[in-house]
RNA sequence: GCCCGGGUGGUGAAAUGGUAUACACGAGGGACUUAAAAUCCCUUGGUCCGUAAGGGCCGUGCGGGUUCAAGUCCCGCCCCGGGCACCA
């Protein structure tokens, strides 16, 4: 039997099926080890071949891991709730649930079609009613939880209630936080004061520190739309979709107070083996700076203004303050004589969205309140101004502006022209701020001749010494929006009794989603949930809006360990044996949104002794990108000019030649560019061909009255416009123009215009989506060369980290390679050993092997395993490479070499393994099979063949005996004639022989 | 601007401070074949000398340095990719 790996595929695969094969043994004697997937979204556009790039890394390592005894859990599921399903019942009035069922029964098709290793009975997805009542019951614990600073945790809120009632709230208890108090600021309370609360009263306080709490929170609000848009869905105050106003407003919004754990999340990320990008990513999202806050006495008014500064060492350089627009205080502060300016100011800066702000870091606006602070030390008056560069979701919203040590002050200083002063030494303030932290302080009074570090320490003390502020550490963090008014998604157990939010009990999980006749909001903007037509608990309104799509995909790993109980998100025994993911594999673009909830949940589960550890996953690796080609064609698009006084309706001439485009190659794009003598030459030509092309189109449709335009008018313009790669020639720049013509019928119809034998396109690499027209399909490679190959070709192509662009280039190679693998088990003859994959028969000896046979083996063994280890797939395929190369040199059928072999590549090659392994007489699956140790005496050398180099240049080479001493190696070398003729009888200034390595020539 | 990667043949890429370019693609040549496909073999960084065998010089983005020896370590630049960003 020749190689067909089309039928061996399709047999494993079914296989496979039938004997549950991959299924995850209940037996908790052995190792575990547990490799996860960032499950996929289920889009309807299916895989594409960077998708499996992850999934086959990691399907390696779970293949090897069993083979090397250990009990995995290599699972997959979908994160099937989104917004994608959702707009398109909007569009078709198709329930998502359908939308989403049709799209996942295609990923299973295409993942199935790879030979992923995945116990399928695992399978989860968060938007099944099993799930995610979980999903659910995590959040009711996370509302029954506050955050205790001074043990470090997460506790039950009857512990604070008790708390409460014993001791009240004085206020400044380190050990619970809080949310807005910008707002609202939490009073202090007696023991006494909370027992005459009312009940309404006592839940308002409480929901300042539960962990998944309500409040008023900024958001970009688009009425029109009836929902919240996201920074990036805002330009310039419109809607990026429709162009519907967008304000900024305070709204009840669910939040998670993920900022209790900052110091934690920050804390954790020293103990993983994750890759340093992604923990530097998620450190300057947390984002710790230490510094000190500052109180600023306002004048003729009792409040007094806090910043957060790091730099309090320059508090002498204060020259004003500055508030966010979004500041509380500004409506008190400001004069009535100023007021219409400064509200004037504050509401076209409010509006800008936050991302403008802070893309425009050029344009400086603000406006000067008519307010004045007093200097803590000094009691001078510093003006206060409004400025959008300050952000209000940021600090405490307002900043002490010292234009000698910041440049965005000095930037306020210097275009409103507020004088200031230099706070250190030397230091000319005309051309900028001094940032240096290695300055020396000037005009400082009690700082003066102080270097920064040292000054900090001291200006902190000061301040904390008159009461005017302290040591503060800020975080950049901000609590998490949960709240989406959307309806697919899970709904929030939550009811509301006198307006407070109270708990659906834990029996009334799941609470599952309702019907409703549309997936809109209410005409009078409530979330689609709001169409329900029962929606209440015992009366109650029920939540309407519903929780983000991190919810689900913040503890699914969890799910996985014991994906059908009914009593736990997981039962403690499951927990116990499988604890944290050992590798984990996924993108790195969920860098600093999934990756850090993941651990968030994570840590507060264990808080809450629900989970024995408090980070989800010792190991993380990112795959890079698969990038697409895209291929763009050029369009001239010429206007038309009237060439009779009644010609047909203008809209239908022009929609005649729209779907006849002119199109010219690609060595052309430089045609409009005038003057050059070619593009003068060459336009003339396109332009005789277009007008007779014009005409025929006309005539065709009965259009009369009309012509182009001279090409050289101005109005001429050329576009590029994407076609499908699949109309090109192979990897070139080459257009099928017969595959291209098929593709659209304006394709079919239009004038290609060319230079040389042909047409050409303008090849780039882009990120591969439909958009493009760029995306390759695995299933057309899988059909065309096997999954085996796909696998292979896919790791063979670079470093599993690094992104690069998809072409078949080399896909060849690998192919050759599996070829020739199964030719060693097969007997020459047309197709065999040393042929194509003909008629060769089965045919392995049961001699033993030779030391060169074994050396090729164990070379690779040991290879192989070190390189899985380290994730370095593309050296492991070279590395079978050599080794079948070697063999088939030696020719080598041995069982005793290949039967290892081929359990070595069966992680990487599965289908082919498999058959072989059967063909060698196994009735199990290889996947069962013991790996194969390595020995390093089969890799003894006898001899090393030294290269001996004059000054670091390799010059000859000689051999010597391994156990010859570093001594006799000299003596030898400076002994060869060669030698002795290169050094022309001076002695060698030092000789270095480095055992096993080289030997170095000093002259 | 800051942080993290990276820069090596025509291409994808290898290389614990120790023979730079493994492996593969592509290209060129050859064998088998009526032919093609498939398969196998040889050549393939640049350049110079030589009829040849062979040999010289230059070569890992640029400029320095450390070292017997640097793609690899150090200093200063340039470029590319990714992330973050009026963060006080």
């Amino acid at each position: 039997m020749g190689y067909e790996h089309r039928d061996i595929e399709r047999k494993w695969r079914e296989e496979w099926r039938k004997r549950g094969t991959y299924r995850v043994a209940n037996d908790t004697s052995k190792p575990k080890y547990y490799v996860l997937d960032m499950f996929p979204y289920p889009s309807g556009a299916g895989l594409h071949v960077g998708h499996p790039l992850g999934y086959i890394a990691s399907d390696i390592v779970a293949r090897y891991k069993r083979n090397k005894g250990f009990n995995v859990l290599h699972p997959m599921g979908y994160d099937s709730f989104g917004l994608p399903a959702e707009q398109y019942a909007i569009q078709t009035g198709q329930h998502p649930a359908k939308t989403t069922e049709v799209n996942i029964a295609r990923y299973r098709e295409q993942l199935d079609n790879i030979g992923f290793s995945f116990d399928w009975d695992r399978e989860v997805r968060t938007s099944n009613a099993d799930f995610y009542k979980w999903t659910q019951w995590i959040f009711l614990q996370l509302f029954d939880s506050w955050y205790d600073h001074a043990e470090d945790k997460a506790r039950p809120i009857s512990e604070l209630t008790e708390r409460f009632a014993k001791h009240g709230w004085s206020g400044d208890d380190a050990c619970a936080i809080t949310g807005n108090e910008e707002l609202d600021p939490l009073a202090e309370f007696s023991h006494s004061d909370w027992a005459t609360f009312s009940e309404k009263h006592q839940q308002q306080i409480l929901l300042r520190f539960r962990l998944a709490y309500l409040s008023e929170a900024w958001v970009n609000w688009c009425p029109a739309l009836g929902t919240v848009l996201a920074n990036d869905e805002v330009k310039d105050g419109v809607s990026e979709r429709g162009g519907h106003p967008v304000e900024r407003k305070r709204m009840p919004q669910w939040s998670m107070r993920i900022t209790a754990y900052a110091q934690r999340l920050l804390d954790g990320l020293n103990d993983l083996d994750w890759s340093e990008s992604i923990k530097e990513a998620q450190r300057n999202w947390i984002g710790r700076s230490e510094g000190a806050l500052i109180r600023f006495q306002l004048k003729d008014h009792q409040e007094k203004i806090e910043v957060f500064t790091t730099r309090p060492d320059t508090i002498f350089g204060v020259s004003f303050v500055t508030l966010a627009p979004e500041h509380e205080l500004i409506e008190r502060i400001t004069p009535p004589e100023k007021l219409e300016e400064v509200r004037a100011y504050v509401t076209q800066a409010k509006n800008r969205s936050e991302r403008e702000r802070m893309t425009e870091v050029k344009r400086v606006s603000g406006v000067f309140t008519g307010a004045y602070v007093k200097h803590p030390f000094t009691h001078m008056d510093i003006p206060v101004w409004v400025g959008d560069y300050v952000l209000g979701g940021y600090g405490t919203g307002a900043v002490m502006a010292v234009p000698g040590g910041d440049q965005r002050d000095w930037n306020f200083a210097t275009h409103f022209n507020i004088p200031f002063t230099a706070v250190t030494e030397h230091w000319d303030i005309s051309k900028g701020a001094d940032e240096s932290k290695e300055a020396t302080l000037a005009n400082s009074v009690f700082l003066n001749g102080m270097k920064v570090a040292d000054a900090i320490p001291r200006a902190i003390d000061e301040l904390e010494l008159h009461g005017v502020g302290e040591r503060r550490i800020n975080f950049r963090l901000r609590d998490a929006a949960f709240g989406r008014q959307r309806y697919w998604g899970e709904p929030i157990p939550i009811y509301y009794k006198d307006g407070i939010p109270y708990p659906l009990p834990e029996s009334e999980l799941p609470l599952v989603l309702p019907e409703v006749d549309k997936f809109l909001p209410t005409e009078d903007g409530e979330p689609p949930l709001a169409r329900a037509t029962d929606w209440t608990y015992l009366g109650h309104p029920l939540e309407t809006t519903t929780m983000p799509g991190w919810a689900g995909s913040s503890w699914y790993f969890l799910r996985y360990m014991d994906p059908k109980s009914d009593e736990r998100f997981a039962t403690p025994e499951a927990i116990n044996y499988w604890q944290q993911v050992d590798l984990y594999v996924g993108g790195s673009e969920h860098a600093t949104g999934h990756l850090l909830y993941f651990r968030f949940w994570t840590k507060f589960l264990h808080d809450r002794g629900w989970i024995n550890f408090d980070e989800p996953a010792k190991k993380l690796v990112n795959q890079g990108m698969i990038q697409g080609r895209s291929a763009k064609v050029f369009a001239l698009l010429v206007g038309l000019e009237q060439t009779s006084s009644s010609p047909s309706p203008q809209a239908e001439a022009e929609s005649a030649l729209l779907s006849a485009p002119i199109l010219v190659s690609a060595e052309f794009q430089e045609l409009l560019v005038k003057g050059t003598e070619q593009s003068a030459k060459a336009l003339k030509g396109i332009e005789e061909a277009a007008q007779q092309h014009a005409a025929r189109v006309f005539e065709s449709k009965g259009i009369s009255g009309y012509q182009l335009y001279a090409f050289d008018d101005p109005r001429t313009v050329l576009r590029r416009v994407y076609i499908p790669i699949s109309a090109m020639v192979e990897d070139g720049a080459v257009v099928d123009l017969e595959k291209l013509r098929g593709t659209s019928s304006e394709f079919d119809n239009a004038l290609f215009f060319r230079g040389g034998e042909h047409f050409m396109a303008e090849r780039e690499v882009d990120k591969m989506s439909k958009r493009w027209m760029n995306v390759v399909n695995p299933d057309d490679i899988v059909a065309k060369y096997g999954a085996d190959t796909l696998r292979l070709y896919e790791m063979f192509l670079g470093p599993l980290e690094q992104s690069k662009p998809w072409d078949t280039n080399g896909i060849e190679g690998t192919s050759r390679f599996l070829k020739k693998f199964w030719n060693l088990f097969h007997e020459e003859g047309r197709g065999g050993r040393g042929s194509d994959g003909g008629e060769g028969r089965f045919s392995v000896s049961d001699e033993a092997p030779t030391k060169a046979e074994l050396k090729v083996l164990h070379a690779t063994l040991k290879k192989v395993e070190e390189d899985i280890e380290k994730m370095s797939f593309n050296t492991s395929v070279s590395q079978f490479m050599i080794a079948c190369n070697a063999l088939q040199e030696l020719k080598c059928n041995k069982r005793a070499v290949l039967e290892p072999l081929t359990i070595a590549l069966a992680p990487f090659a599965p289908h082919i393994a498999e058959e072989l392994w059967s063909l060698l007489g196994h009735a199990e699956s290889v996947t069962g099979a013991k790996w194969p140790q390595w020995d390093a005496q089969y890799l003894v050398e006898d001899s090393f063949s030294y290269p001996i180099s004059f000054n670091g240049k390799t010059r000859l080479q000689l051999e010597f005996p391994i156990g010859l001493s570093k001594e006799e190696v000299e003596a030898q070398v400076l002994a060869n004639p060669e030698v002795q003729s290169r050094l022309e009888g001076k002695p060698p200034k030092k000789v270095i022989v480095v055992p096993k390595r080289i030997v170095n020539i000093v002259v």
